[in-house]
DNA sequence: TGATTAACTATTGACAATATCAGTACAAACGGG
DNA sequence: TTCGTTTGTACTGATATAAGTTATAGTTAATGA
């Protein structure tokens, strides 16, 4: 045995705290923060939503911030270490275990990760371990690399679990197990349960041994979540059999079988995982019975009853009804029809359990499905002798994969051999030399998928990207590329973590009932956990290497059958070309990478039906989503998501991590997780609608019709004017586009109705994250209820809810809302309805061959959808006892202005955007139209002839849209266009229409400064900021960023927190984009861990309406919660919200209760405290008054230190004196502290001017540069408007 | 009456030159009409009418109105700089009235020649045999400024149609551009900037370096004419002093020769266009880029193995044609039509 | 006289990308004493 | 063996591409009170 001692001895200096980043040093000269600086009263402190302890997190000294000095430097590593990480964790899991070590040994060069280096020696030595026969070689290879080549590391409890468990695998006798387990758990850094905590490493069965056998802990050491299955296992050891295996059952193809060693002992491990893993992926046969055994025990009509005993639980083609004309059993009907509460509540278990399954199967069996497909396909063409010319399309597929498969997989074997350096490089050619050594670097990412998927991924991912991009045969070489790397990726993960869940729980058998919900619960948890854990992410370049390398053997194998025409005889002649062709297309001069889809292809995939062989993936879920808990654990459940959708900004994870830990934005989570709770099912008689539309083939409402090609126009003859042939241009362009864009919304429709198909009957739910500024999305992309007003119209509440007389008021008046009819009072809206039964009734009961009322609406589906809600409601001897499942919306009237108002205390503006209580709701737009008129009729009697020509056109449409994008920041050269459009129909000339449009809207833009007085210095205040920050300098700036000229580059982007706590930063910064090499071409992409200059200008332009975001996200969020507290189902849009017709009264009351808890609080002076410590001590560059005193005295000062130098006195100079200056001041030494009081610097000198604003000069030559402390703008005043007034303003959202 | 022209002074003061750059000297000027032997191309010169496109401060435009007093010479500039400053000319030489004229439109504009010819009719070239350059009719323009390569390549275009202003036959121009673009327009094959504008050039005109300005320490921030060049056209050589305003990009002047052809404008462009994208790869591999399965195609019906071992920036202009002829005949060539990218529309 | 507007110029995250080559820094190999 | 020197190469940055030109912010000259 080794020297334990002297591990231990070292182990006593390791009471280090692991951390993942070490928080820079550069902050030092930041005041720590208190509660305090953000000048709250002590009402709104006791009632922190957020804010409070958010914005004290991410304003604390120690926490690292993107803008200052290390921050390139550490970003530069970041990436380093993530992609020493990825490549790490691919060659561990291809077994290159040398290259693994190396690459242990560069991250351990790496000092700013040195900290959490042990994490990555661990996973190394896990795999080591999991490959060694003898435990001796396990600890002397840990010894050895401790003490030589990482000398500086310490093992931690982990290291210790790993020795643990293959202590207990490896030893011969119990007694070598007593005594190495006893010396490990002495080991333990912190305590024995620091060792147990590592349920990733250590087995169900390690536990029992650990306690049964060896009696070395006890079971409450054990964590919580495992006591009872490690229990439930000692108590029953009658279940102890082998799993069920499968006969003839799949041959492991789920897990890339990488791990083959020549040990008995291990290969009997390793083979059993294969095995588990199948397991966990077939549906229980037990669960199932008790499933089954549930729901027959239910109220059930016959034919539901039988439908149930015929149903086979447990067959994957089950899962849903991808398939034409196979009826999965309509749980809705059933749970619509049950009785009594506890029937339901049996019920939902039941359908949740059935589904927990499904949820597993339907994330992680889409590519093999889809090859079964395909297989299945081809075999039945085989058994018909159907050897027809046009094959069906997924016997095509079919062969491609059983082309391209052998091409991958000698293509992993060369791979391989690179890697183990069995290649004589003297005999290569200098191109092969090239190849292997690109080999190297994507080598390791190319074996951890099986070969089988990496086929069946890279087809299905092509297909799915059939004309997108803007090519219209095919797609963008770069999106591809990326597109299939991500996708193995994301494969490779499931994968991963499905192995090692099944490893964990491998010898615990599921043939109890009861214990398999113990199971399932520990499951999750695990999961979570892992999740949580994972952060690697294969960095962009190596993902499109992979890719083209996968597609270009595609492209290689994939061909078709063609037609052309032969150009001498003109007959048709038949030939055979590549599927896909790799070429380039330009646009504006650009070139961009285009992989061409042959037409021939194109056509097939528009004919048949694309589901049948791409399944569809990130679908909505059958069971409640995982709620959020951390930034980056939520959502689905093996698919990795993150809270925020900031693609590349690490930045604002940053913040996101900090602030999350210290459990500040759990409201947004809890907010969130209501959102992704509300069940929701398809329409079924809608759909049936839609789907009998659909098929015709024809235009329908938002549906375009089916065209089958593109017809060009003919070409002028050459000799045409110039002007005319650029018409005929734009003119194909127009017709390639409006072809392509009717295309793909066709395309569009035809998934949501394939998914809400697939659906129909269901149970499922939306699982939900946040933009960068907060708002809410479905993670579901193609069917969710954002969506158009199709979808929406499918989408109906699982829940029903009986109407009550107010329900059915509310859902009158959301039929007339959705004809658009919404500007009246409510009972008004009532009346609009009432007033057309008979029109309800036929648009109910004939939508498509009645008179069609219901296609007049603004939103014809979901008022068709309404209308039929209505019908039946109204059918009833009463209509208040109907159960209702449609949901009904409440609409925010201009929300960003409302929001606006409320900031701005304008009492007008909040009055007409319904802040106020009023008997009518009052309409903005028509309001403005009318100020117009008033301002043009006055101008009009000083004579101005455009005011008399236009004032009697100003109508509310007129001016609509340009008073809504006011909100979002329009300049005045957009709104004019808008204006104009709007005007175009008027004037012939479009240079006189251009003119009038520029005069209009002058007054436009000057009625609503008007009518938002409050509102717009507010914004302009906002913009003022930003534009200041953005172009604002800190202290510890990196020199090396003056190398152009005298200015830095800015780094600082505006950072805020929500009400609340969100961190929101605002991700515009210049791009960074590199070329990267792949095997087709050169590909253009970011790279996410670059930390460029900001980009000051959408900055600026970015924040007004980013701000007003973030508000109306925080107020969704909040009404969410509430919501979710009194037990509504709640679903909303931005500023939509919605929920049963019966509840509206009560989720009004709580809209307005928390836009009002929202604004009480002054937020602009919140914001700008925020802001005052966030960038306290950061300078700005300004031009003065040359001739002013101040001035002067910088002249003089530069003068003098430039002497002193001997050289040009640079900004950088100055900056770096200023920091010093900073620095003595705020030490804690007295001496230092007078020092730095002694000190001038150019800063310290303006610093005494009470009003810089005054000096500063923005003209010409007359002007001197210097740098000033950064100081924002005053706040301006603020209106008289109360919030408070809202309580009873009964059309705030309406 | 002769055109007299402002000092020196006068003319730097204009305030904006828009980006575009001018040689001022009027001795550079005469020597290039000196070289251009103008009478010999032009005989009639009571006949010769001559569109003068942004003229700027018409140094050159009163060098040549001096020198061959054409029956009508007409300035189209649009600038209002410019237009005043040429208006002022106008007005101080009265005597050059009824030949020399200001248009005020904007060359850019197509529509500016139609309005010019068809709609005003204030001038009217005649039509002229396309055996030979045009001896009634000469176009004069100065495209040194930011938009000046856009309208060339397009007015290159336009040669290759005969539309425009070559629909009155094979039209001359005297055309000063940015030294850049002319490298690039005069780049034989094998050269580093053989592109497709040079491909065109020598396939509709017959292009001569006729001025350029002395490059002493390879400045001007592009690329040099090849010594071939020079010592094959032995342009008049100028010097930066000579060019107003002082900085910018070097200018020079090109003599355009339409030529007639019979080439196969759509495949040629679409061929030319693909193929120079892999401008250094070996047509056995740049030719797949042309579609599905051009590569095979080619590499059968192609005998001549040498010329697939060339790459696309090596080739003549006759080999150009060569391979557009052999895609012309490709039974599954791809739709030529259909090169272009839609208007972005992603979401995700 | 200061301020306001019109016009021009620069900037260009929609050259919403890619091929090519020159120049540079740096390591390996070479080779001559 | 050492130490220039050459050679190879990985990386960066610049430039061209097509060929009707997007909008917008910032500057400067001119205009009107």
């Amino acid at each position: 045995m080794l020297r334990y001692s002297s591990i231990c001895r070292r182990s006593h200096g390791s009471n280090r705290i692991i951390r993942q980043l070490r928080p820079l040093s550069g902050t030092v000269f930041l005041q720590k923060p208190s509660m305090d600086s953000f000048g709250m009263d002590n009402r709104a402190t006791s009632e922190d939503i957020g804010f409070l302890k958010s914005s004290v997190v991410s304003t604390a000294p120690g926490f690292t911030t993107f803008d200052n000095a290390q921050a390139a430097a550490q970003a530069g590593e970041t990436r380093n270490i993530m992609n020493l990480w990825s490549l790490l964790e691919a060659c561990l899991h291809s077994g290159y275990m040398d290259r693994a070590f190396s690459i242990l040994k560069s991250l351990y060069g790496l000092k700013s990760h040195r900290a959490s280096f042990i994490d990555d020696y661990n996973k190394f030595l896990a795999k080591f371990a999991e490959k060694a026969d003898d435990l001796k070689a396990v600890d002397k290879k840990l010894f050895d690399d401790l003490q030589k080549s990482f000398p500086t590391v310490d093992y931690n409890d982990k290291t210790l679990a790993i020795l643990i468990h293959n202590a207990i695998r490896l030893s011969d006798s119990q007694e070598t197990r007593l005594k190495h387990c006893r010396t490990y758990l002495r080991m333990a850094v912190s305590g024995c349960r620091g060792i147990l905590s590592n349920v990733e490493v250590l087995t169900v069965q390690d536990y029992r041994c650990l306690i049964n056998e060896l009696e070395l802990i006890e079971l409450n050491d054990l964590p919580a979540d495992l006591t009872p299955l490690v229990v439930a296992n000692n108590l029953s050891p009658e279940n102890n059999e082998e799993p069920r295996r499968t006969a003839g059952g799949t041959d492991g193809s789920m897990i890339p079988q990488t791990q083959e060693t020549t040990k008995p002992a291990f290969q009997e491990q390793v083979k059993a995982i294969p095995k588990n893993a199948d397991d966990l992926l077939a549906v229980d046969t037990i669960g199932m019975k008790v499933v089954r055994h549930t729901l027959l025990g239910l109220t059930l009509t016959d034919e539901q009853r039988k439908q149930i005993k015929e149903f086979n639980f447990e067959s994957a083609s089950n899962l849903l009804n991808f398939e034409n004309g196979q009826d999965n059993i309509d749980f809705f009907e059933i749970h619509k029809n049950l009785k009594t509460e506890e029937e339901r509540e049996a019920f939902a278990k039941a359908l949740d359990e059935f589904n927990q399954d499904r949820q597993l199967q339907l994330e992680h069996r889409a590519t093999d499905a889809a090859k079964e497909r395909w297989k299945h396909d081809f075999e039945e063409a085989k058994a018909r002798g159907d050897l027809s010319i046009q094959k069906k399309l997924n016997v095509k597929l079919w062969e491609w994969f059983n082309q391209m498969l052998p091409l991958v997989k000698e293509e992993v074997k060369r791979c391989a051999e690179v890697a183990s350096d069995s290649v004589q490089e003297g005999t290569l050619s200098a191109k092969e030399k090239k190849q292997n050594k690109a080999r190297q670097d994507y080598g390791p990412y190319l074996t951890l998928v099986d070969a089988e998927k990496m086929c069946v991924i890279t087809i299905l991912e092509l297909l799915k990207l059939n004309s997108t991009g803007g090519v219209m045969e095919g797609m963008r070489t770069a999106r591809a590329v990326i597109s299939v790397g991500k996708a193995i990726e994301m494969e490779f993960r499931a994968e991963l973590l499905l192995k090692n869940e099944s490893y964990v729980f491998k010898d615990i058998n599921k043939k109890s009932h009861e214990f398999k919900l113990l199971v399932q619960r520990a499951r999750n948890t695990f999961r979570s956990m892992k999740i949580e854990e994972s952060k690697i992410l294969w960095p962009q370049e190596s993902r499109a290497k992979i890719g083209s390398i996968l597609i270009s053997m595609l492209i290689h194998v994939a061909r078709v059958r063609v037609e052309g025409v032969d150009p001498v005889t003109q007959e048709k002649i038949q030939g055979e070309a590549p599927a896909f062709s790799h070429g380039y297309q330009y646009h504006n001069g650009s070139k961009l990478g285009v992989l061409k889809i042959h037409r021939s292809l194109v056509h097939q995939l528009n004919g048949e039906r694309l589901v049948a062989a791409v399944q569809p993936q990130l679908l909505p879920m059958l069971v409640k989503p995982r709620p959020w808990k951390s930034w980056n654990s939520g959502g689905y459940f093996y698919t990795q998501s993150t809270l925020i959708r900031s693609k590349e900004s690490p930045e604002q994870v940053a913040y996101l991590k900090a602030v999350s830990d210290s459990g500040a934005i759990d409201n947004v989570y809890h907010g969130l997780n209501v959102l992704g709770e509300t069940p929701w099912t398809v329409n079924r008689k809608m759909f049936d609608i839609m789907s009998h539309v659909w098929n015709t083939g024809k235009a329908f409402l938002d549906i375009p019709g089916n065209q089958s090609k593109l017809i060009l126009t003919p070409q002028p003859p050459r000799d045409a004017d110039p002007s005319i042939h650029r018409k005929w241009k734009l003119k194909n362009k127009e017709l390639a586009n409006e072809f392509s864009s009717g295309r793909s919304a066709r395309c569009d429709a035809n998934y949501k109705l394939e998914i809400a198909r697939a659906f129909l009957g269901e149970k499922f739910y939306f699982p939900h994250n946040l933009d960068f500024r907060g708002r809410a999305y479905p993670l579901s992309p193609h069917f969710n209820h954002l969506g158009n007003d199709m979808s929406r119209g499918l989408m109906i509440f699982w829940n029903g809810k009986r109407l009550e007389s107010t329900g059915l008021k509310w859902l009158k008046v959301h039929l007339s809302n959705l004809f658009g009819f919404d500007k009246a009072p409510l009972d008004e809206r009532v009346t609009f309805t009432e007033s057309h039964l008979e029109d309800i009734k036929d648009s109910a009961e004939n939508p498509l061959d009645g008179k069609g009322w219901w296609k007049q609406a603004d939103k014809p589906w979901q008022a068709l959808a309404t209308c039929m809600e209505l019908n039946e409601a109204l059918k009833l001897d009463n209509p208040c006892d109907f159960i209702s499942h449609v949901p009904v919306h409440q609409d925010g009237t201009c929300n960003g202005l409302q929001h606006y108002a409320a900031l701005g205390g304008d009492v007008e503006g909040a009055k007409q955007v319904n802040l106020m209580p009023s008997d009518r709701p009052q309409d903005v737009y028509s309001h403005v139209a009318k100020l117009v008129v008033a301002r043009l009729e006055a101008a009009a009697a000083k004579g101005d002839e455009n005011a008399e020509l236009l004032k009697t056109m100003i109508k509310r449409k007129v001016v609509k849209q340009t008073v809504m994008t006011n909100v979002y920041g329009v300049t005045y050269i957009g709104a004019t266009h808008q204006i104009e459009k709007q005007l175009s129909n008027v004037f012939d000339d479009y240079k006189r229409s251009y003119e009038m449009s520029k005069y209009l809207t002058k007054h436009v833009f000057a009625s609503v400064r008007e009518l938002f007085e409050g509102a717009h210095l507010i914004q302009d205040w906002l913009g003022d900021c930003a534009k200041r920050i953005s172009k604002s300098i800190r202290l510890d700036i990196d020199e090396k960023t003056f190398k152009n000229g005298n200015k830095p580059d800015f780094m600082s982007s505006v950072i805020w927190t929500t009400p609340l706590g969100l961190p929101i930063v605002q991700p515009y910064r210049e791009s960074g984009k590199r070329q990267v090499v792949t095997n087709l071409q050169t590909v253009f992409i970011s790279d996410p861990f670059a930390v460029n200059p900001i980009n000051a200008r959408r900055q600026k332009a970015g924040f007004p309406p980013n701000f007003i975001h973030s508000l109306d996200a925080s107020h969704m969020l909040l009404s969410a919660l509430k919501c979710g507290e009194k037990g509504l189902d709640f679903a909303a849009v931005h500023d939509s919200y919605w929920t049963h017709a019966s509840d509206i009264d009560t989720m009004n009351v709580l809209l307005r209760e928390q836009f009002i808890k929202l604004h009480e609080v002054d937020l602009i002076e919140r914001l700008k405290n925020e802001f005052d410590e966030r960038y306290r001590n950061y300078l700005q560059i300004i031009k003065i008054d040359k001739t002013s005193d101040v001035a002067a005295k910088i002249v003089e000062l530069r003068r003098k230190l430039s002497q002193k130098l001997g050289r040009q006195f640079t900004l950088a100079d100055e900056i770096y004196m200023e920091k010093k200056r900073i620095e003595l001041l705020e030490s804690e030494e007295p001496s230092e502290n007078a020092e730095g009081a002694e000190m001038t610097t150019t800063v310290s000198l303006l610093g005494e001017i009470e009003d810089i604003g005054a000096l500063e000069k923005s003209g010409d030559s007359s002007g001197i540069m210097v740098l000033a402390p950064l100081k924002l703008p005053q706040i301006p005043p603020k209106g008289n408007f109360d919030v408070r007034e809202l309580e009873n303003s009964k059309y705030f959202f309406s | 009456m002769s055109l007299v022209t402002k000092s020196a002074r006068e003319l730097t003061q204009i305030q904006h030159y828009y980006g575009f750059r001018y040689v001022l000297n009027t001795i550079v000027h005469e020597r290039i009409f000196d070289k251009l032997k103008v009478p010999t191309k032009y005989p009639n010169s009571d006949r010769l009418k001559v569109l003068d496109l942004y003229p700027g401060p018409s140094q050159h435009s009163a060098v040549f109105y001096n020198r061959y007093r054409p029956a009508q010479h007409l300035l189209m500039d649009s600038r209002p700089d410019f237009v005043k400053h040429i208006s002022d000319l106008i007005a101080r030489n009265k005597g050059c009235e009824p030949t020399l004229q200001l248009y005020k439109h904007d060359p850019y504009e197509w529509q500016a020649y139609t309005d010019l010819i068809d709609v005003d009719k204030v001038l009217s070239p005649s039509n002229c045999s396309r055996e030979s350059i045009h001896d009634q009719f000469l176009v004069l323009a100065n495209l040194t400024g930011m938009i000046g390569e856009g309208l060339f390549m397009q007015w290159l275009a336009c040669i290759g149609n005969r539309n425009w202003l070559q629909r009155f036959g094979r039209v001359k121009i005297l055309v000063w551009v940015q030294q850049c673009t002319a490298v690039k327009l005069l780049a034989k094959p094998g050269d580093q900037l053989r592109a497709k504008c040079s491909l065109v050039t020598e396939a509709f005109t017959e292009t001569k370096l006729v001025a350029a300005m002395n490059t002493k320490k390879s400045g001007g921030g592009s690329a040099n004419f090849s010594d071939n060049i020079l010592s094959e056209d032995r342009p008049v050589m100028f010097d930066q002093q000579d060019v107003w305003p002082p900085s910018g990009k070097n200018i020079c002047l090109l003599e355009v020769n339409p030529r007639d052809h019979s080439i196969d404008l759509d495949n040629f462009d679409y061929v030319s266009k693909h193929l120079l994208i892999l401008k250094s790869t070996p047509l056995y591999d740049s030719l797949d880029s042309l579609g599905h399965g051009a590569k095979e195609y080619f590499r059968k019906v192609v005998q001549n193995q040498k010329l697939l071992e060339k790459c696309p920036k090596e080739l003549t202009l006759a080999e150009f044609l060569h391979i557009t002829e052999i895609f012309d005949k490709w039974p599954f060539k791809p739709d030529i039509y259909l090169d272009f990218i839609d208007v972005f529309q992603e979401s995700d």
